[in-house]
DNA sequence: ACGGCTGTTAGTCA
DNA sequence: ATGACTAACAGCCG
């Protein structure tokens, strides 16, 4: 499932479900899915008892904070939770479930059983690797431009991968990070530190805009079925560039084209977005 | 029918 | 530092 929008989405939506449950029993189906120290049955025995105070997230990641633990949980490529009574039947791809006290569970379930998630103590969360590497929220209070241009100017590699990485900033996947790049008019394959200080102003702008969008959307739901948590989504509309191969641009008309770009598929519009610098085009 | 794709990240190697 | 490649997996599409 997951960009930033898509895990807002989920964390809302599990808030509103469980927050305040208490955790009876938990059952693990796919042990591999659950990493660090608290593993197998010690992760089951320290979460039994254990009420859920809130859920909050950090970047792609989402922090379930219980009395004594937190539990993070990266959904990767398609992981998901749903929240359904006890009694229901274990869809196909369930891999962690954990039964409350009120008959409900919280399930996982994870088709290419890429999702992680991992126990720690409250308060211990930046000690999680993944976490550590983490550039600031894509919101305009706390992603400053000046920053952002600094770093940029230090990187040689291309602006598509750099943004990927989640050390500028946090939240951006393939999708959002061709419609970010569309809408500010550079081409993903610009080097870093090619990019002037008004095009890095542009860009900085277009992220905090376009995640901003896609969160007040719901997230994007594409090719994943109904019902599971967080798939209300509907910016699959308002997708310029990903997914629009051949369809005609949107501000010239010219086809949508699809590269690759460090082994992702990748969609610009070769005419608003040149391998050349000075290309900006004006915020939409 | 199979090879290449897929909203991710971490690791290795040159 | 960076890019290429792999691994973790399963399903879908042409």
């Amino acid at each position: 499932m997951p960009e930033l929008p898509e895990v807002e989405t989920v964390r809302k939506g599990l808030e509103n479900l469980v927050e305040k449950a208490v955790i009876q029993e938990v059952e693990i189906f796919w042990e591999r899915i659950i990493t660090g120290s608290r593993v197998g049955e010690s992760f089951k025995k320290a979460l039994v008892g254990e009420q859920l105070q809130q859920i909050r997230r950090r970047g792609k990641f989402l922090l379930l904070d219980f009395d004594r633990y937190t539990l993070i949980s990266h959904l990767r490529m398609e992981g998901k939770y749903e929240v359904v009574p006890t009694d229901e039947p274990l869809k196909l791809h369930t891999h962690v479930v954990f039964h409350l006290k009120d008959g409900r569970d919280i399930r996982y379930l994870d088709v290419r059983k890429f999702g992680r998630m991992e126990l720690v103590l409250r308060g211990q969360e930046e000690t999680v690797a993944g976490i550590q590497r983490l550039g600031p929220e894509p919101f305009a209070d706390v992603f400053l431009l000046e920053p952002f241009q600094a770093k940029l100017s230090r990187i040689k590699k291309a602006v598509k991968p750099a943004l990927l990485d989640q050390n500028l900033v946090t939240g951006l996947g393939n999708i959002y990070v061709d419609e970010a790049l569309f809408q500010a008019g550079i081409h993903p394959l610009r080097p870093g530190n090619s990019l002037t200080p008004n095009e890095a102003a542009v860009l900085h702008q277009s992220i905090i805009e376009v995640l901003g969008k896609a969160i007040q959307a719901g997230g994007t739901t594409i090719r994943t079925y109904l019902n599971a948590l967080g798939e209300s989504g509907n910016f699959q509309q308002d997708l310029k560039v990903y997914g629009q191969t051949g369809e005609p641009c949107v501000r010239c008309g010219n086809p949508i084209q699809k590269t690759k770009v460090a082994q992702r598929g990748t969609h610009f519009c070769a005419h608003c977005q040149k391998l050349t610098e000075e290309n900006v085009l004006p915020v939409m």
